[in-house]
DNA sequence: TATTGTGAAGCTATTCACAGCC
DNA sequence: GGCTGTGAATAGCTTCACAATA
C-alpha cells in the first residue's frame, strides 16, 4: 500500500487506523451474513488478524460504540464504519485503459458490497472503442472530461500503460477528480490536495523476493529452492 | 500494502526501507536507459516521490555508495538494490486462479524487468485446465504440490475467488512455499515464517472514499460531485 | 563548493496493562 | 467476571540540520 495524504488531517482518525477499517468491516459483514449479533475485540481482531489491542484503539477512534463486559454489536459497527469510510453514498468510478487488468477490474463485481459504480471505461485504441466490457460500452479517451463531468466521477482507476499514465492523471485532475488509483508503475506527479494510492505488482513481488532471500540466507540449507543463479 | 514480516529481523533494513527500494531502483533505471552516469540525491528523490533525506537515509542502509559533492553512481546503485532486493537470482512464480485477474498478471510481461520468471498457471475449473495463456498452458489445481516441488516455486499467486484462497494458500505453504502474493478479499492464515502481501482493490477504494469525503465536507462546496446518496 | 551520511529531534504507530464499566 | 477504552511505555519512521569530505 501507499499513500499520499491529501492534507495534515483535520482533527482525524490516523491513516494508519484509515487502512484497517476496511478490514474490520469486511470481517464484520461476514459475522452479519452469519446471523452474529455482537462481537468482542478478541475475535474480530483473530479474524481481521490484528491483535485485540490494535483494534481496540482503532475503534475507539470513532468513537465508543463497545459495551464492556460484553462486546460490539456487528450491526451497528457495521453501520459506523460504513459512514466513516464514505460508503453510505455511492461513488462514481471511471477506468481508463482497458487492457486485460482493466477489463479484469471492470468485470470484478464486488466492489466491497456497494459504495463505488462503475460509471465509464475508456481506452485510446480505437479498435477498443464501442466493444462492450461489463455492459458498458467502452468510449474514447477524448471523451474523458465530458464523461468526468456529465457522470459526477470522482474516483480514476488507471490500468494504462506506464507511459500513458501521467497523461491520464493530469487530465483527470484538471477534470476535477480528486481521487486516482494508480496500477500503472509509475510515480505520478499531482498537485497537492490530490489523492493518489498505487499498486504494483511488481513491487510487491520484490518486497517478497527481498524477504525470501532472507529466509534462504538466514537458514543453513535453503529451504524453498530459490531458482538459478543468473550472476 | 500490506505486510507479515517473517521474523523479527535480522541485522536488518527497515520494512519502511526495503519497500522503498523498488521504487527507487525503477527510477534508477530509467536513468539508466538515458545513460546519465550519476544522480544527487535531491534527483533521484524527485523521480522516486519521496524527499531526499529520506531516500539518503534509506541508501544509508545498504551501506556508502555515494560519493560527496557528487551524487550516486547509477549503475552500481542499481546492482547494489538488485542484490539487495534478490533480484540477482531468478524467482519462479505460479499463479492459482486464471481469471481475468489471474490472465492479466500472466500477461503482465515486465516483472520489474525480470527477477521473476511464471512457471506455472493452475485452475480448479476443468474447462480452462489445457488452456494456453501467456504461452503456458493451465494445469489443474491438484497438481500444485507437484508443480511446486518440479519448478522450485518459492512465490505463490492466490487470483482465485475468496472461498478458495485459503486452501490454495495452506496448499502452497505445504509444499514448502514461503511467500504468497494475496489478491483475493480474505484475510489469510498461515503459519509463522510464511510472507504473505496482499493486494486489495476495494480496501484501496475504501480509503479513497475516505479522503473524498473529509474533502468534501472540509470544503465548503462540493468539489468534485460525489455522486448519489444513498440513505 | 556541492552533496553525502547521520546524530538528534519530532512524530506516528503499536503494544502493554489496567482502571472503569456493564 | 468479562471486556472495553485508554493512559503510559515502547518501537519505528521521518525530517532536520550540519559536520564530514570528495
Amino acid at each position: 500500500m501507499t499513500s499520499r495524504t491529501p492534507r495534515p488531517r483535520e482533527r482525524g482518525i490516523p491513516e494508519a487506523t484509515v487502512a484497517r477499517l476496511p478490514v474490520y468491516l469486511r470481517a464484520l459483514q461476514a459475522l452479519q451474513e452469519r446471523g452474529t449479533p455482537t462481537v468482542s475485540s478478541e475475535a474480530l481482531a483473530e479474524a481481521a488478524g490484528v491483535n485485540s489491542a490494535k483494534l481496540r484503539k482503532d475503534l475507539s477512534h470513532l468513537g465508543s460504540y463497545g459495551t464492556r463486559g460484553v462486546g460490539y454489536e456487528v450491526e451497528h459497527l457495521v453501520h459506523q464504519i460504513s459512514r466513516e469510510l464514505g460508503l453510505t453514498q455511492d461513488w462514481a468510478v471511471a477506468i481508463v485503459g482497458i487492457g486485460n487488468l482493466g477489463r479484469a477490474l471492470a468485470n470484478y463485481g464486488g466492489f466491497g458490497t456497494r459504495g463505488f459504480r462503475i460509471e465509464a471505461l475508456l481506452d485510446a485504441d480505437p479498435a477498443m472503442v464501442g466493444q462492450r466490457v461489463a455492459s458498458l460500452e467502452v468510449g474514447h479517451i477524448d471523451s474523458l472530461e465530458e464523461v468526468v463531468g456529465s457522470r459526477g466521477v470522482s474516483i480514476g482507476v488507471i490500468t494504462t500503460p506506464a507511459e500513458a499514465a501521467q497523461a491520464v492523471a493530469t487530465r483527470f485532475v484538471e477534470a476535477g477528480v480528486g481521487s486516482i488509483l494508480n496500477f500503472a508503475p509509475v510515480v505520478l506527479n499531482v498537485p497537492d490536495g490530490v489523492d493518489v494510492r498505487k499498486v504494483d505488482l511488481s513491487i510487491e513481488l520484490q518486497i517478497l523476493a527481498f524477504h525470501a532471500q532472507r529466509r534462504a540466507a538466514g537458514d543453513g540449507q535453503v529451504a524453498a529452492a530459490p531458482g538459478l543463479e543468473l550472476t
